[in-house]
DNA sequence: TCAATGTGCCGAAATTTATTTTCTTCATCG
DNA sequence: CGATGAAGAAAATAAATTTCGGCACATTGA
């Protein structure tokens, strides 16, 4: 009984506080300066809070330790244990970008850099997942009659790319397009039940700022996969925003593209479970493969 | 001083065991007969384990408390709190893909679940990476005369337009081919000094290996991304092993294109570090767009 | 083959350490 | 001026670790 008792209070705290750092962060959650001063003590030095005693952080914020239990309480925790248990939860995908940019050399140490960076790029664009308009998306999707799907460079082609294969396979009419002449023509010969989708990490593409703007006043419903508040993000209809720190795609833009990928497979799962029939014929292609996989074939000949 | 010195603790123990569930399943280091049952136990409920006290998890295994004591500082852990600490880390990612296949419905779910098993096969990617094989094929891309890239399927084919789109901008003369004919034909025509490099999620594309093939007996270097084991590893001089869990790639293939893309990306970066002269030009070419990205011009333009 | 000795694992109890509760004080706000 | 709530001191409780003794198993020598 006492096991289950814990069992379900873990996995209630769990749910409770999926992200403790960003609890810590936010200012307003903390009414009393000494929580305040409890908070940037230990985001200062959350690998000495994770593993210090109750008695060592209270010790090192000047505060009392059960003003730290207290603090733990607060924050969803069940105790100071469970907080710390979060804490290192957090810590290890949330905070690694805050290192500094160091000049990585040996091998393992690149491996690992682009790892955690890909990680981060994930933990991060789930945190701050519009699932609403994801939601929204692929019902548009899914009840189109056809769509296009619009990128720019060799990312946002990657990712339109990704949703053709991604979609075409669950009974949707779709083409994907990475010219910007040829977008602009399909733009104005858009049809009424025509779906544009356009990605752009910057949302900062003045052709596809443009389509979508042509797009609209023609009354053609738009998507846009873009950062939020950016000229793309506003011509558009239903946008899935997706935001990462700025340091990170500064020095290395290439993590976006993990945060990009999947927000792409969300919204195509999305699309798949619009529509039961159409998810039956997904699972239906899914054993196909299956089969020609036991066959010896390459499992990517069918694209997946 | 006591604060430094649990610091400094953590810090090691943390560098010590990376991966602590990976240390659990081992069964080689756990010699006795009880630590085995305690191993077994923790990993059957990691979540428990994760917040239960030493009392509780003794209990459940069996066992005695000081026997866990003993458990954790022979898998390197300073402490029984330590162990928990590393627990909960190693668990957040390491460890998801034990869950049953859930049918997943809600958008919230189908995005937790695509982000955790995204993050899953990153992890186990990097706890499987072969660093020498990637070093090796690194310094063979670096000092080739000219590379061709060779997929196969919309995820393959992904993987070598990202390969090329990487690499060409470093100063290498690379071409990505999707086509088997073509291929074919590259490989026939192709001189001296060339590198073909091969990428195929299952390693059984056939025309792939078939390549390959042709490559060795006209003494042209290959590079395979691909499963170990696979025709076409045997069939390459270098072997970039990406090995995902099998019930991960049969009910959702997709996760697998993350590992590879991220595989990928360290490729690349240590194709850069393998000539400096090279990397030099590679940040040069970042600061531009950086300067481009500011006139306002979409950063994917550059393809970056 | 059979003791005798050694080695090391394991748990009970004691000790130490850590955490939480209770209670009191103090400050702040209405 | 009383009410409210935050914070710490101290006590109580809970948890973890060390110590120590017993036990099982292996090794050695007769």
């Amino acid at each position: 009984m006492g096991e289950d008792a814990a069992k379900d209070g873990n996995a209630a705290a769990g749910m409770a506080a999926p992200d403790l750092i960003a609890a810590l962060t936010d200012e307003s959650a903390l009414v009393s300066p000494l929580e305040r001063k409890l908070a940037a003590s230990i985001l200062a030095d959350v690998n000495f809070a994770t593993n210090a005693s109750i008695t060592e952080i209270a010790a090192r914020a000047g505060v009392s330790p059960p003003t730290v239990t207290r603090f733990c309480r607060r924050l969803g925790c069940a105790s100071f244990s469970d907080f710390k248990v979060q804490l290192a939860r957090s810590a290890y995908v949330g905070l690694r970008y805050l290192r500094p940019e160091s000049v990585t050399s040996t091998p393992a140490e690149v491996a690992e850099d682009i790892v955690t960076k890909a990680q981060n790029a994930l933990f991060e664009m789930h945190r701050g997942l519009d699932l609403e308009a994801l939601s929204r998306a692929a019902a548009l999707l899914a009840k189109a009659q056809m769509i296009y799907a619009f990128g720019a460079g060799g990312n946002s082609s990657m990712i339109v790319n990704e949703l053709q294969n991604r979609l075409f396979r669950l009974g949707c009419r779709i083409a994907a397009s990475n010219d910007h002449g040829m977008n602009l023509m399909l733009s104005a010969a858009a049809e009424p039940g025509t779906v544009v989708f356009g990605s752009s990490f910057s949302g900062r593409n003045h052709e596809l700022v443009r389509c979508f703007q042509l797009l609209r006043e023609r009354g053609i419903k738009t998507i846009a996969l873009t950062q939020s508040g950016s000229p793309l993000a506003e011509a558009a209809d239903v946008v899935i925003t997706v935001d990462l720190p700025e340091g990170q795609n500064i020095f290395r833009a290439t993590s976006t593209r993990y945060a990009f990928l999947a927000t792409v497979d969300i919204l195509a799962n999305l699309v798949a479970y619009a529509d039961r029939s159409r998810s039956t014929r997904l699972l239906r292609g899914i054993k196909e493969q299956l089969i020609k996989h036991r066959d010896g074939d390459d499992r990517q000949l069918l694209g997946d």
